[in-house]
DNA sequence: TAATGAAACTGGTAGTGACCACATGACCAG
DNA sequence: CTGGTCATGTGGTCACTACCAGTTTCATTA
């Protein structure tokens, strides 16, 4: 067996047995579709209690990386790519995790008080100021998206030009300095055709088609944080999800 | 105390509550964040165990309808449209949440042997056959979008033109006639131009911008089911997703 | 008056024990 | 050989209990 779970440690214990278990899939110590040990011999092997054991079995599943059959047992599942499949990615993440080299140049960083209907996606009172941001993204240095974030954030809250180019992701800054973790987002996806300032941004014919994306982002307590619309283009972008019942 | 608990029926009790509780919020009797009883109250008004009590609050948790604080309470979230939002749906339902009338025209419906990238991505033998059906869907008798599924149905699994023309809804024959329960899909989203064929059917001009996008189902077990094709209209389509973390 | 700290709440983690529902394979009767 | 039955294994549901970890309130103290 390879780890253990520490029973002093500050951890829970069914988020270690599910890293655990997790790592066992990965390393492919299991094969896909066959199945793990019982609910009943985790018991014993690692010495916790079956509640715990399907807390974190249950985290797994819902993740993606096991499922369970009543009477038959609970098996790992054959999904290729599952480790790297996150949800509600980042720009930087989701190029990352495609093998490709994320970028930015940074346009403009300003408070300002936006058009309603962004305040009103993001539940503030008429003029009240949010944060711009601007960015041209590339992906291994060619431009690949236009993309403008507003983001709500309190008194003294605030993210410098310098932190941005330093991390990269705007998510690693909300998460890591302002404590603000991004848990949900509704997206919109539609087709548009460049125009011609965008078109040059992006090194591309006007009339070109682009892929547009608006996204409200939502903390942890369903406050919206960030309104944001990216325009991607047409011919090397391609946008994937992964999506559940 | 609008309903309660049946300790008899079949259903088990942390669903049952759940569908109480989701049904308050979908009322309005509790405001949007306002706090719903504590899990010690709710012990005693509806005479069930927290253990169960908290199982029917992850549900409501996960489906985005609650969210909870440590130490403060468990509060209402305030999407306003949580009630109608599924993560995977079906083209039908898709529509129907919009208030659209989904229709079809079924072009073909038959058994063949697809192109390798396609048996691949359906985890099937070479030269095995698959159900495929191709239609035109239409919402509010408008064309929008250009639908082919590849279907990997077992022996004496089987879907006939006049089921498809009288349920509408593939995934409702998937689900009650044979017993697969979608529960999770890959999709990719990309940008394209309509060829002449395509751009007749859709009865736009050839060139015009279209939303293709690709699914992979998977059932329940994670065994892939569906991989459907769907080239939606640029001016007449948006796609719409909830991502989670 | 302002600071403090204890009490009384909240949800979070964990163990134990029980029984139900479903799947499987061995066994037996026809 | 076929079909039923039963034991045993699996996950699914539920109750009760205990304690931990944050938050809020409010009486007490400096």
């Amino acid at each position: 067996m390879s780890r253990m779970i520490d029973p002093y440690d500050a951890i829970p214990k069914y988020y270690q047995l599910a890293a655990i278990l997790r790592e066992k899939i990965e390393n492919g110590d299991w094969e896909p579709r066959s199945a793990i040990p019982s609910e009943r011999q985790l018991e014993v092997l690692y010495d916790i209690s079956r509640t715990t054991i399907r807390e974190a079995i249950d985290q797994l599943v819902r993740q993606g990386y096991l499922y369970r059959e009543h009477g038959r047992g609970t098996f790992v599942s054959p999904q290729k790519l599952q480790k790297a499949m996150l949800d509600l990615t980042s720009f930087s993440e989701d190029l990352l995790r495609r093998g490709i080299q994320p970028g930015q140049i940074i346009r403009s960083l300003e408070w300002i008080v936006p058009i309603p209907k962004i305040l009103q996606r993001l539940e503030l009172a008429p003029a009240t100021k949010v944060l711009r941001i601007e960015r041209i993204r590339l992906g291994d240095g060619v431009p690949i998206g236009l993309q403008t974030s507003f983001l709500a954030l309190k008194e003294g809250q605030e993210i410098t030009r310098e932190e941005l180019e330093e991390r990269g992701s705007l998510y690693t800054i909300l998460q890591e300095k302002l404590r603000i973790i991004p848990s949900e987002a509704d997206e919109t996806l539609e087709v548009t055709l460049a125009t011609p300032e965008e078109a040059a941004l992006l090194q591309i014919p006007a009339g070109a088609p682009l892929l547009l994306s608006e996204r409200v982002l939502f903390a942890q307590d369903r406050r919206p944080v960030e309104y944001v619309k990216i325009l991607y283009r047409g011919d090397r972008y391609r946008y994937t999800v992964r999506l559940r019942r």
